[in-house]
DNA sequence: TATGAATGAGCATTCATTCAT
DNA sequence: GATGAATGAATGCTCATTCAT
């Protein structure tokens, strides 16, 4: 790959995101996205073998960008208030779910990406860790409980599920929708 | 409408619902759904004026179904313990939940449905109610709360959204998905 | 099948033919067909899964007019002179053969075709007869031998095929190309 | 023309024969080619104009290689056998058939490839020779005639068509087809 | 000499929708 | 009330070809 492939491949990525974001899955075909990222479609398939290898692609790399967020909070625990950490922690990532709730929601709409993502999925937790929000999150709030500042009867893992599902709730809520 | 006008009607909303959970969204063309049906293609335009008409009566339907099951829930407040009622309550959601989501995220996937329900959420809410889930366990939890069986400090709506949002978190979750 | 769809049927193994004949079978697309048919190219696929099946058909359809031609012949059998007879049949195949080749053609130059046509072929085979020219060709050619009107030292099935290899020889001869 | 360009050339030569012969000429794109080749897209065209050119000279190159093999025939006359020196070329003609009649028939699905022959060979013609198979296998029965080993109440010419029109019968043979 | 990147035009196929019957 | 036929516009993808490096 040389510079100017590279350069063209992340603007492929981003016009993705983008038209996801802006125009909903149903919108975003190859011919859409080419646009936004002013090539032909014929490029895209230089770079991706297929319209799913390009969303996934998208979509891990909008996974990497949150995992580098929050990789560090397991390491806050004890330092600060944990109601001030979770929520920074939470606002942060509520902004950046702007961005990966659309690409998310194109997933379950579309079994030819679902297939897609679990099978690489799959073959990357069967090289290694492959960690997300839930488990950052779930690790935090383990660690806060062995110093003692979250309650003791609560569920770590449950507790996280439920933070990021009020999230989830929040940006899917049709009152809120800016179509 | 003539009896027999009617089934095709329930039969092309249920197909919808069915193409949809089964193949998702962007497979919910209207040949599947008319095929489901056992119809032709032009009989959903005797009956829909167009496709995210269909959608948008599909979803309500559902919406009617969770809302009948729901509407007796703030009444219910004094009676029973509450985790339990809650947990009844969640439990019938979350069953229904496996026919709603996808129909759900469909709104979010495509424009014109979101537009669509949009005006007819809109149009409704200027004729009365239009109430749903979060509506109920909002006013079952403030009703509890009266009674002294929920703690003071919880905010009834946002303890509803977060509930709500478990649910959803659990339903969209990559791990248990089953394509 | 009505009246209406089945002559838009016809016109498309008509408009098939026309095309591969004249800008032979590389320009021979789903768009210069229905163009030729004076349809769009959706309606090519209310009649036809595909487009090999389409070509599969237009071959067909010539094949049966070839064996409707030639199936008279063995009754021809003492009748009249053995080259007098032959000659008849050859060129009136020689005359179909024009249109014939270039569709024949198209099946070597596509293993899509190719398939199809042997499944379809090997199904019919199943079934029953099918037989095509050098079968007729050989069985008259066996009846005359049979009475003492054609040297009784030459294998009928062989002559056949020499004979209609000269005739494709000579369709395909590129010197009298006419593009 | 260096050594490292010429093998190249000889190597796209080699891979469009091969790709026509196993995959058909609708496949034969250059993509394909090149993959073959072991070489990219873009090399093709430093040795090559356009497509239409690298068949036609795949076509020559095949042709050149039946020329050297048939050139011989005709100083046969009067030599051995008639019938064992038509068999022998005729034989080593079927063998090199596998190779050529893809290429050729290609000349007859593409209109383009046909157009870059007629003008090829036409100016070959202008210069002097460009004999083929027909040509020799005429001269030598011809030949044979003269010495009195060929009936004389036979076309030489016609003779040569008809035993390659065999051949080529044979080799079209869609019950022997192996796709 | 050969390549990786890019492209414009085109491909087979499918979409939601309309209409005569 | 329902259908079979038809369509115009799009969809994902591939083609032969060009060009800077």
């Amino acid at each position: 790959m040389t510079d100017r492939g590279d350069v063209t491949r992340q603007r492929l990525l981003a016009a993705t995101r983008e038209v996801v974001r802006t125009s909903g899955y149903s919108h975003a075909t190859t011919r859409a996205i080419a646009r936004a990222a002013e090539v032909t479609e014929a490029t895209i398939y230089r770079h991706f073998p297929d319209k799913a290898s390009l969303f996934l692609a998208a979509a891990m790399a909008q996974h990497d960008g949150v995992v580098a967020e929050l990789s560090a909070l397991p390491s806050k625990a004890g330092q600060g208030e944990v109601a001030a950490n979770l929520a920074a922690a939470l606002v942060r990532l509520a902004e950046l779910r702007e961005d990966i709730v659309p690409l998310e929601l194109a997933f379950h709409a579309d079994p030819e990406l679902a297939a897609a993502r679990t099978s690489a999925v799959s073959a990357a937790a069967a090289q290694g860790a492959a960690s997300g929000p839930p488990e950052f999150l779930t690790a935090y709030l383990a660690a806060e409980q062995g110093l003692g500042r979250v309650r003791a009867d609560i569920d770590p893992s449950l507790a996280a599920t439920t933070l990021l599902g009020l999230l989830l709730a929040l940006a899917l809520d049709p009152t809120r929708d800016r179509t």
